[in-house]
DNA sequence: GTAGTTGCAAAGTGTTTGCAGGCAG
DNA sequence: CTGCCTGCAAACACTTTGCAACTAC
């Protein structure tokens, strides 16, 4: 699900399949969180999008990432005190969180097995597990 | 870890031991959070606090909870968008997120098994694991 | 026209903080 | 006294919303 090289084209096409008209400002930001591998917060995006010549509206970007996680292109993700951060990864997958510098990185889904007791399993259906590991890299 | 009949006394002496002063307001804030099984908001607690006869100020809820959280005696928790959650048990658990519901219900250790992959375990020194289930109870 | 979109500014929600007064040792 | 604690109200950070103007068909 890497989106790094996706054209204009292909971007516009993206959104349309998800039900989100591709007008400019959204083409402008969606252009910069699909394409990135971090977790950027709205305010991380708006000062980013600022950078562009034709600059977006803080309630744009946040009107658009909202939309885009209601049309599933992104995820959200929170830790208790921050902004919420958007996923632009929606394969499924872990995260780590490095306590040192505060970053989450990604942690692909066969780097982690969970498995749920019987009992668990029988009681409820599950959607989704979703991983956070934390530490710091040792080296 | 369960605190649900811990007695003034030991109230006082828990707070003591971690190192807070066991004042009347904290004592009451204590009393309301440190005996619950469920995931209360600031506010949840807050108008808890409100129906004993000695209220408390939302100012001191805020910072009690806090340094309750610093003290090691609760932990925070926060789903995108909803405010952050206290968790009085501080044992290693997981948790299930009800869908139907939005409530946070505690999952026993034991009742989820984790295991990271050998080039994981060598690259990070992990501290904390979390696993958040999300689904519906299928009954 | 009609329906959907934008930007601005204002409002909203959740949380923290400055400060004057209070209390315990 | 001294240092910590409290409550009030104001400030703050993050996010949403009301609305008038705009755009595409």
């Amino acid at each position: 699900m890497d989106r790094t090289h996706l054209s204009e084209e292909q971007l516009r096409s993206l959104l349309r399949e998800h039900g989100v008209t591709p007008t400019a400002p959204r083409m402008i930001v969606a252009a910069n969180v699909l394409v990135r591998h971090d977790h950027p917060t709205a305010e991380d995006v708006l000062s980013q999008v600022r950078t562009s010549e034709d600059t977006v509206s803080q309630a744009t970007v946040y009107n658009t990432l909202n939309r885009l996680v209601e049309a599933g292109l992104l995820r959200t993700l929170q830790r208790p005190g921050d902004p919420v951060r958007y996923d632009p990864n929606i394969a499924p997958h872990h995260h780590f969180y490095d306590v040192e510098t505060g970053c989450i990185h990604d942690i692909d889904v066969e780097t982690v097995s969970v498995m749920l007791s019987d009992d668990l399993r029988r009681t409820v259906d599950v959607s989704r597990i979703s991983v956070m590991v934390e530490g710091r890299y040792s080296d």
